[in-house]
DNA sequence: GCGATCAGCT
DNA sequence: CACAGCTGATCGC
């Protein structure tokens, strides 16, 4: 599609219609109260959402799109000037209150832009509902281009369902009676889990005042509360909680903290088998289809229990590497592209699927992202597994050693070595491309 | 002084 | 180490 007729996420101005998959502010960078380029497109909720993030926002700027139905918008070339026509829909991402994916066509041919994205989701009709109208545009009209939430498009990466997480939380939470808990979560996301706990506990949750009125907003009306003295569980920001203030926390009162996101899941100390933890709860039907011993590799890798009133969970609202791959061979787009490319393990989604397009990309051509400096190429030609391969990096990284008086940047450096472990990894896993 | 941007931290 | 998002420093207007 040519350049200035829209913009996804993307907040510059030159665009004659913007879309916001959801309300994340690593998507709404850029836009602010005064923003005002052009007419701006999202889903009902994140349109909710915007005088509480954007006071003084023009919202006569938004244009609510319900989900699963086509919508057409006129907008005209920069270039020639001729009229073109967009149709594009919504359909839900399942990845915070109000994420969508959109999907456009014109005679520029189909796009489907994932946003981020969790293709496993609890409600079954809601997945019904997003599988359903996938399946029905792509038989109409093949996509062209994906653009593809690609954060765990790697092997490495396989954790279980949010509800699956949900019940080990609670599992936590039961086994641990007469404790305080706090779990850290964002400004928007995660509600899910909260419900979930609410639900198995028969108990209300604690919030802080602003993340109360956003429930509100989504239409929670009973669960939270910021009274203290009526429940045990309080949801705190993320950020303001550490093993030092759960550590205070426990001078007034027995506090345990839980984490759900997941720390290391990539290598991480052997599960420590908790004898408080009873597992009884884990009955959600995802959980039972799978073998005893899948049952047992989940939970080693779901819950960690660092510190001895700290747990983290893998939580995660975005695809795991198995549903990337499911949803791919859905969509069977004719080409693809990842959209996350901040990631220090960024991978092409072409490196593990392009074979389900057609298109595959040798482990040489396996780029980090357009900006691929000299450290992190090296680590990724690692992944091709040749000797000669091997022999002439090693070289290299002598060479490099006695040039190198640090020019380069710490992080850049850490996220080289992170590169190189990735590709160990993938080795060690047997990964062959293509 | 204010907003935008970035490094750093969790 | 992830992601998401906060804090605080710095830059430009």
């Amino acid at each position: 599609m040519e350049s200035g007729l829209i913009s996804v996420d993307r907040w510059k101005s030159g665009s004659q219609a913007y879309f916001l998959t959801h309300m994340h502010s690593d998507h709404t960078r850029g836009l602010s109260a005064v923003w005002s380029h052009a007419p701006l497109f999202c889903s009902r909720t994140t349109a909710s959402l915007f005088p509480s993030r954007f006071p003084g926002f023009d919202l006569s700027l938004l244009r609510v799109v319900s989900l699963s139905s086509w919508q057409s918008l006129s907008l005209r070339s920069p270039s020639t000037g001729s009229p073109v026509l967009l149709h594009f829909m919504a359909i839900d991402a399942h990845h915070c209150p109000g994420s969508v994916m959109f999907m456009f066509r014109g005679d520029f041919g189909c796009f489907l832009y994932t946003g981020d994205f969790r293709w496993e989701c609890d409600d079954a009709a809601a997945a019904e509902e997003a599988r359903t109208t996938l399946v029905a545009a792509i038989n109409d009209f093949p996509v062209d281009i994906l653009y593809l939430d690609n954060t765990y498009c790697n092997p490495i990466y396989s954790f279980p369902s949010r509800q699956v997480a949900a019940y080990l939380i609670a599992d936590i939470i039961i086994s641990h009676p007469s404790h305080d808990i706090v779990i850290g979560v964002d400004s928007l996301g995660k509600e899910d889990l909260l419900v979930h706990v609410s639900r198995i506990l028969n108990i209300k949750i604690w919030v802080w005042p602003e993340r109360l009125r956003t429930m509100h907003l989504l239409g929670f009306q009973d669960i939270f509360t910021t009274d203290t003295s009526l429940t045990r569980v309080r949801a705190v920001p993320r950020h303001s909680f550490s093993i030092q203030t759960l550590e205070g926390l426990n001078l007034m009162c027995p506090t345990i903290g839980i984490m759900p996101s997941g720390l290391p899941w990539l290598k991480r100390p052997p599960f420590n088998g908790d004898g408080n933890l009873s597992g009884s709860l884990l009955t959600a039907t995802t959980f039972k289809k799978k073998t005893a011993a899948q049952q047992r590799e989940l939970l080693q890798g779901a819950v960690h229990h660092f510190h001895h009133n700290m747990y983290s969970v893998n939580y995660s609202d975005h695809s795991c590497y198995e549903e990337i791959g499911d949803f791919i061979k859905l969509v069977k787009p004719k080409s693809m592209k990842g959209i996350v490319v901040s990631s220090s393990c960024y991978v092409d989604p072409l490196y593990y699927f392009g074979r389900i397009c057609g298109v595959s990309l040798p482990p040489e051509l396996l780029l980090l992202r357009p900006d691929t400096t000299r450290e992190q190429f090296r680590a990724v030609r690692i992944k091709s597994y040749s000797t000669k391969d091997e022999t002439i990096v090693a070289k290299k990284e002598k060479l490099r050693k006695e040039d190198d008086h640090s020019s380069l940047k710490t992080n850049k450096k850490k996220r080289a070595r992170i590169q190189v472990k990735c590709a160990k990894i993938a080795e060690l896993f047997e990964i062959v491309p293509g």
